[in-house]
DNA sequence: CTGAAAGCGCTAACAC
DNA sequence: GTGTTAGCGCTTTCAG
């Protein structure tokens, strides 16, 4: 029976060699069959496990990665950070959590503990860094990489879904679709994705020499999204559809069609959402939206921090991972709509 | 411009202090009011901020409380960990987290690797955990306590609602309904929530000299619940309502019942779930429920861990917090119906 | 109140 | 291969 916390000293004492000799045998590092094997029983026996800390102080590694994130009520961050810590897990990595409602205040702060945590690398989640934080973490020589967000110019790596394209897809499937009054609840305008699904939506329409009838900020927030969605409707005009920034929103915006003003999706409305959340397919919604291919988001987050880690001289890269529209029933279908 | 991360000796070395001064007003030790400023000063010209690795192991408080999550589809869980990693942020505390798809083998490495982390103490959320694992985070002297489940004898403190409770209203209510084939989907049978929630309800039916027509494990799975909700209506004789053993398994029972058999909501059939996660209250679902109060349980998980890391010596604590039914239209309102 | 000195538990040269 | 010897950056006695 065990009974407490026992050293790599104590290990070493009841196998008889040195102290060193345990370390060797718990880092990997070469050491005989037969020291190996003293030193494994005598460690059992303690029920000895190397501590982490001391390692991470030693190689300058924790193995410790810290995300921050700013909510998780939409349902693509809980998944993303799912992938994320498995992913990091069996790398032998593991995730410290950080939330930051969005505030420069509170991401400052977080940044900076994240970093007395020594942690070896940073993932951010819809969240944006200042260039002064942002020089924090090069001096510190923390690696950064933004999830679901890009900036330019912030020295950052960033992985996103090429949202300018995935705008123009909805763009081009209302237009197929026979829509005339197309309007938009754009993602927030002081995010990337929201500011360039918004732009590739527009130019798509411009390509079919059309406009849309309006466009309203959402904030990515559901009440935003559902005020939005009553403006829309209360217009002289009302559009006959809406592509909505993310996912997320559109659930609000369909419950408000449907519910608040009896209206029927995608007869008298139609929606197109953007993420493809596993909501979006359960027959509720049967939302047809662009979707953000999470898995290989994460792949690509992971290489890319993990590179940055081992060789941190690697170059910043921007990665745009392609999406296909996902055809569901919220929005009418074009004629002969095959791809 | 700071080039490079600083120690304590780098900044004693500026301030003209010992290194130990520098220390002692980063951890808020008693020195003077003329050392502190010297210190202050040269700390930010060179950019300094103490190493909590280092403080960590001197300590022996790494101030890192390890989570560990089965998975985070089913809402409940990234709202859960929103509020405990904010309310634990907001005392200093931060959160390591580790996805442990259940699988004893899975628990066991995740808990292994929690307490080389030195961390100071354990929330598992929907996660059992052995005596065995019990017994070495017994030895490491770390604390855990089990979020939304409970398991009798462990040693451990748990945090619940009132589930045997939240069953029984459930069953009053189908009854006053007037409904008299009513069957059960339940929450996994390895889980003392699922348990619990069952047996409420049973007895509750009981009390009314009725008995559930059917009782299938749903597993808390979509899928599971799906195949439950067909083999329900299948029958010679469907029922005319199901408690659902959470939300996140009713939304598919409800996506099942009316877009698979096409059936009404609450006409043909009384759905009721477990959980009030938001979604219940979105427009689509609109799910009669009862609510597991997320805010109240985890201020209680954040109170039980934090005493205990305190003192050690604290008993172990079983808290159950009572929730109430949240009627909205999924379930036929019984006539008269007030509270 | 302050500095000197002794480690926390471990890894990483360095000789043998 | 293996033991010996230095520390990693900090907190904490212990004198003064």
């Amino acid at each position: 029976m065990i009974k407490s916390k026992s050293t790599s000293l104590d290990v070493a004492r009841l196998a008889g060699v040195s102290q060193s000799a345990v370390s060797r045998v718990f880092s990997g590092a070469s050491a005989s069959k037969a020291t190996a094997t003293k030193v494994r029983k005598a460690a059992d026996a303690l029920g000895y496990r190397p501590n982490s800390l001391a390692r991470a102080m030693i190689t300058g590694k924790s193995r410790i990665i810290g995300l921050v994130v700013a909510y998780l009520d939409n349902q693509f961050y809980p998944i993303a950070l799912e992938r994320l810590s498995n992913a990091l897990q069996a790398q032998g990595y593991h995730i410290l959590v950080f939330m930051a409602a969005n505030g420069e205040d509170t991401v400052i702060k977080v940044v900076e503990e994240l970093i007395d945590y020594q942690v070896d690398g940073i993932i951010t989640a819809s969240v944006a860094m200042s260039s002064n934080l942002t020089q924090r973490c090069a001096v510190a020589g923390i690696p950064v990489v933004m999830f679901n967000r890009g900036q330019d110019g912030s020295g950052h790596s960033s992985i996103t879904s090429a949202n300018v394209e995935g705008g123009r897809k909805i763009a081009d499937f209302l237009v197929a679709g026979g829509h005339k009054r197309i309007a938009h609840i754009a993602g927030w305008e002081g995010s990337s994705t929201g500011r360039d699904r918004r732009r590739g939506f527009i130019d798509g329409l411009a390509d079919h020499d059309q406009r849309p009838i309006a466009v309203i900020d959402g904030m990515f927030d559901r009440d935003a999204a559902c005020k939005a969605t009553r403006a829309l409707m209360a217009r002289p005009v009302p559009p006959d559809a809406i592509f909505v920034g993310n996912d997320h929103m559109a659930f609000a915006v369909m419950d408000t069609l449907r519910q608040e003003l009896e209206l029927r999706v995608p007869q008298d409305v139609s929606v197109i959402g953007y993420d493809d959340v596993p909501l979006a397919a359960w027959a509720a919604y049967d939302l047809t939206t662009v979707r953000q291919p999470v898995n290989r988001m994460v792949e690509a987050t992971i290489e890319t921090i993990l590179a940055k880690i081992v060789d941190p001289a690697r170059p910043t890269q921007k990665i745009e991972i392609d999406g296909p529209l996902i055809v569901r029933g919220s929005a009418r279908i074009p004629k002969g709509w095959t791809q």
